[in-house]
DNA sequence: GCCATGTTGGAACGAATGGTCAAACATGGC
DNA sequence: GCCATGTTTGACCATTCGTTCCAACATGGC
């Protein structure tokens, strides 16, 4: 049981990632984490060096296997932006709808507790939000001809703010139906306002 | 010291409710409600009966102070949807501007706990949210002619998820400049949303 | 096959958690 | 003015928290 590690080390990050996915920073308790890791607490200490630094790195795991592709998608569509908007929203709601992952988003929850977070664990979601908001507004660049570039990153803060919407409410228990609703009309409202000035839809 | 009750039952429940406000279930610890109400422990569990008794009282006190002025905006214009709708957002912003009372919103908070809730805490939450759902859903009622009923139980959800967004971003630190950015879209969206078949603005 | 290296599991740590309890006390009704 | 009632204070409870530490152990290099 010694010698070289007994254990995959992504393995055991995303076992403590699902937990403070589901739990957040303060109920992601070490026994909870030990036993959704399976490690014993020398093996976590030694590995991963304590809870605050375990976050850390779950945050990191979380944003390669769940934002990358959010970033994606909003990548998917170079020149049409909308349509670049729905397939962000699409895989939101996909992984929403995911029942092999808990519900919500980690980094909202996270932002929950923003008041209750040590300074570089605040810093590490604060980024996060910030990155997500500026990747969408780099995916609403083919309109900035027509439209103000302002007009621009208030839109792409409005969809950021909708998907904090969605996981939230998620995490409060509304059913992916009514969620896909909500993704719905403000697709359709960003939509409308880029096209305002230019070709119709 | 002793004899009759030496606080006042609303002043203390008001400085729990800061507690539960800014800190959450979890973090809300007993010794931060002893000290934010000035109450000992004593006192605290004769008066209240224990910390989840006393988040529930919490939460009916925060929504008789900060959930009725926005039900009243909402209700401030009972022919014009969209001026109720922006009279909503208008209290929402206020609140969070308010430098006297901490970030975000009570429910919010709670709702990203929801998994580590006990069941009538979890209740409480959920009735929060589906209340005030409502009260926007009501508050577009004189839209009900020229829309379909369905459209509008669509659009309250939709404003109910937008404010959500507020609240959790705020939480985050966004700053209110920003928020009002997001709300004025949404307000700007749900009204044109609300004159679309029938007479222009 | 031995030894240095590094992992493992669990005992133990002090601090903090939510909650209980009883002794000390002030008040209102008689 | 006395006594029953009910409040307050703070010591105390078991449990859990995050963390440290060490003895037992398996492995890779020589």
């Amino acid at each position: 049981m010694a010698g070289r590690k007994q254990f995959d080390v992504d393995t055991a990050l995303d076992g403590a990632m699902h937990v403070f996915w589901e739990h957040g920073y303060a109920e992601a308790s070490l026994s909870r984490l030990l036993a959704a890791t399976g490690l014993g607490r020398g093996s976590l200490y030694s590995t991963f060096g304590g809870k605050d630094e375990l976050l850390e790195r779950s945050v990191r795991r979380y944003a390669e296997r769940f934002a990358a592709p959010m970033s994606a998608a909003l990548r998917s569509q170079p020149d049409d932006p909308a349509a670049a908007v729905r397939a962000f929203f699409d895989t939101v709601l996909t992984r929403l709808a995911d029942p092999d992952v808990p519900a919500g988003c980690l980094i909202t929850r996270l932002a929950a507790e923003t008041a209750d977070l040590a300074d570089p664990l605040r810093e590490v979601v604060a980024e996060s939000l910030a990155g997500q908001r500026a990747e969408i507004r780099a995916a609403l660049r083919a309109a900035e001809g027509p439209l103000p570039a302002e007009r621009l990153d208030d839109l792409a803060l409005y969809a950021a703010a909708v998907n904090q919407s969605l996981t939230v409410l998620h995490l409060a228990g509304t059913p992916v139906t009514e969620l896909r609703t909500v993704a719905d009309l403000a697709h359709e409202h960003i939509a409308a306002a880029l096209h305002t000035p230019g070709r119709a839809e």
